[in-house]
DNA sequence: GATGAATGAGCATTCATTCAT
DNA sequence: CATGAATGAATGCTCATTCAT
């Protein structure tokens, strides 16, 4: 019943891990079988190179992305309910799976042109049924007429902030954080 | 009356174009050389390495930075006024001096744990400040009783959000988008 | 039946020649690489650099300094028969296994002084034991109370002149100049 | 009066400072330059490369040498007194002018064969000179029947030893050490 | 399937040498 | 006379990739 870990897998870890601790440019082939504690040519028979390595991950975090979102964001929900749960996803998403998260943050802005627009496109429906959910909140009337773009951009703004503060300078966010940032995208800072 | 420019600028631009088109790592000496115009050894007169040239690189945008900030952000504006500048400038300095900001974003991701707080150091204090003006807001009764960090939170993170979207999806922001955040961030989405 | 030789035993001769031919310094892993008929990272599998072949050869002129000198110079030896084999030794040991021998001369001298002791560490008990072969016979009174360490001296010096004299200039020793200084550094060479 | 140091000297000492310090091999111009205090136009006004440098040193040496043989070692002296002027020469020569005696020993095992023969050359005079002398103390029947090379051999042989010890091991040699040396050249070790 | 020896293109770095000022 | 900026050939070293076992 207990299932041994397969070459294929350890070897989709090692990258995983060491991506995550020294970068993907920084990462040998050597380093990565060496974890993995396989020969080079096993390395190849699995993978064509490096780069594809890093697809199959990239491709494992789009996949947990869209159950997450499935999951836990709904049209039906009431607008503090669906702003809460959208940045919670974000969150929990990128901490739950941190490190393949923060492997697309690490990652994904050095690439070519072309291959940022690909990286990101899995991801883009998912962002875009955020925003429809702004635009009808606003044709209903329970939202003010600004671009929906920009409140999902500031979910997603928000949870590049609470990442990146946590990784660069260890300050983890809290419960009471998000609550404090939802509150303010709903009701704004300013007193009434 | 223009001064003819020296090596070293020449060397300091070619590195600053080519680590924002290609990054970082991918970026060789020869590359750099080769678009500055000059002899391998002359890159080694100036700089150690090509970490070396990085930094001063990074010096330079902390420097332009720093300035933006004491011009733009002063603790005798408005609510509006100040939140405008804040997200204004942060945008500017980035934009204005575009392909320097973006390299930081580009970089900074895959430095070491203690280079990664290190490289933040030099900005801290002009986050600190910001906060330090919604603090005092909040004292004064013109802003309701959240953490002002996550203000600033949210102030970075649409930063983020329009310089990466702009950066991978080539759809700049428009005032107007700035406008709106301000006033999400202020008034908040949710119809009163 | 014979071996074919190893691409580490093909690199290790190859080092051996060349800095025979060139000196150490002047010989470059290039050389090497195309003497042994190998590639650049085949050098770097077996050695992490020049100065790690060095110590092999090193390390292997050592050993065979040793079995030469426990096999033919022994404590029960009468007084000429010692001091003819222990120069007899020497000479043998750096010509039999010439290249690895002058390899010694070549390079020891230019290293920092605790190499220079490091290197020479090897050898120094055998040195020191055929001082403790004069210490005793000047016990038994078969030689005169001089200080025995000069008598090493005298045998290590010809060995230096024969061998330095060979090869800078091309004159080789013979059996008869081993014998005449043998007899010198017994009876000396004034007319009693 | 005082004379100031020309830029010619100072990068003589210099040099002479550094080979004996890194080796010929590892010094560089940079190094020499930056010792000397002048700038790189500069050597190359003086010489032609390092191996001038060299060269020019190497006749500094060869020029002492010969004062020093002329001054001390006479044909009318007796056979004690010429022996101990010989070894005392050899090794005043290389002490007194230490580090440019060393700088021969460093420097001329790695030379091209025939550059070996060229550098031992403006010395050989000398030491046939001193073979001669023994040679005819042959005739004259104050010395036994040996071949007279092995005893200049064994007086050089001595010196070698007596400086590598120095120079590698840090132990001097003593007056009482060349007394016993000379002493066992003339009479032997072994007792009558 | 799994391995790791062998490879060489590619990159960083050094340093002797030139030459305009 | 003196300088030092500029140069690029030479060299050390890395690492992705291949392939015979």
């Amino acid at each position: 019943m207990s299932k041994r870990k397969t070459k294929r897998e350890l070897l989709l870890e090692a990258g995983l891990d060491l991506f995550c601790e020294k970068g993907f440019e920084k990462t040998t082939i050597d380093d990565i079988i060496a974890r993995a504690d396989c020969g080079k040519g096993t390395f190849y028979r699995y993978f064509d190179n490096k780069d594809s390595l890093y697809s199959e991950l990239e491709n494992e975090f789009n996949t947990l992305f869209r159950q997450e979102v499935n999951k836990n964001c709904h049209s039906g929900m009431g607008l503090r309910q669906y702003t809460t749960a959208a940045l919670t996803t974000f969150l929990r998403v990128f901490r739950q799976y941190q490190r393949l998260g923060m492997l697309r943050f690490i990652r994904e802005q050095s690439l070519e042109p072309d291959a940022r627009k690909a990286s990101i496109n899995p991801i883009m429906p998912y962002l875009m049924e955020m925003r429809d959910y702004f635009a009808t909140a606003i044709t209903s009337g329970a939202v003010r007429n600004i671009n929906p773009e920009n409140v999902v951009g500031l979910i997603i703004g928000a949870t590049h902030f609470f990442l990146l503060r946590d990784f660069k300078l260890n300050l983890p966010y809290s419960p009471k954080d998000i609550e404090d940032t939802v509150d303010i995208i709903l009701n704004g800072v300013a007193r009434p």
